[in-house]
DNA sequence: GGCCCAAGCGCAACCGGGTTGCATGAGGGA
DNA sequence: TCCCTCATGCAACCCGGTTGCGCTTGGGCC
């Protein structure tokens, strides 16, 4: 990947990016490539703030990144979940729904925030209601901070 | 309930709200039994700002409700919820919990957030994690939207 | 009932994640 | 290449929640 003068051009990684944009009838800009980059490659879904941090080089400034996140949650291109601390985080949707098809998992340990696709919501029935979306956080300790609390045993 | 000149005279209803307290060893305080009394006997979840206008006659500072309700939450005596909208919303504990031991409701007509007291959060179990906590949220209508949205059809 | 001090309170200023309005810049269809 | 629309940057703002500090008060003690 090339960057000259902090700005990036297009290479091997972007192409999903740009896909992902037309698509979505989705102007392609060099933030939104860059972000969708970014997520697309991402573990965990991110911050605002970590996604700014990543890409401080090239010094979007945070509002744009803002919209364009909203702009990819509205083409439900990601996903936005709310933890305790009250920040939003943003993470690629592989579901095709709009993002609480799966729990999310918090580490109370090392902090990480985990999508877990693949795992399934159990469903929950209300009499007297019409349940339309459910959303499940779990909290514990992530597989390496557990062999680490083992390990101190 | 008699008042007078804004502060009020503890009376029957108080009763609890000061038992609790003494239960907890916490001071008794004219901000924290006028904030349990009010939840003792609300429906649902009330954000800070609701709990402030509820007590407006009494003309306590915010700081102070914050805090009282920080109080309320160590002891867990009061357990809190983040929403969409990333405002917290507390509630009496009553299972003994820290309170994520039921799920939670929101309207998306009315807005109306409900505790689900005794509804029990299905289990998740996730290979080579340790979940110490799980909670559930779910969205949809409640029985009186409900209703008015098939009166409309 | 009065004394005393830790704990609770009010105030003002602050913090930080997210938003808005508006002028300028750039994507992309024709 | 032109031009319109939409994206961007900037500054100011919003608002839920926090912090520091000096004053007040609950309640244990005599
Ligand atoms: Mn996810
Ligand atoms: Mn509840
Ligand atoms: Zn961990
Ligand atoms: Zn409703």
């Amino acid at each position: 990947m090339q960057r000259v003068a902090g700005k990036r051009f297009t290479g091997e990684r972007d192409k999903q990016a740009v896909e992902i944009l037309r698509n979505a009838k989705l102007r392609v800009t060099s933030c939104r490539t860059s972000l969708l980059d970014l997520l697309l490659h991402a573990k965990d879904p991110l911050t605002q703030k970590e996604l700014m941090e990543a890409l401080e080089e090239q010094g979007f400034n945070r509002v744009t990144i803002y919209r364009a996140l909203q702009t990819f949650l509205d083409s439900t291109i990601v996903h936005r979940i709310v933890t305790e601390d009250r920040t939003w985080r943003f993470a690629i949707t592989h579901c095709g729904h709009r993002g609480h098809c799966h729990p999310h998992f918090t580490c109370r340990r090392c902090g990480r925030v985990r999508c877990l696709d693949g795992v399934a919501i159990p469903a929950v029935d209300l009499e007297g209601h019409r349940i339309e979306s459910q959303a499940m956080y779990l909290w514990g300790l992530c597989p390496a901070c557990l062999q680490e609390a083992e390990l101190a045993l």
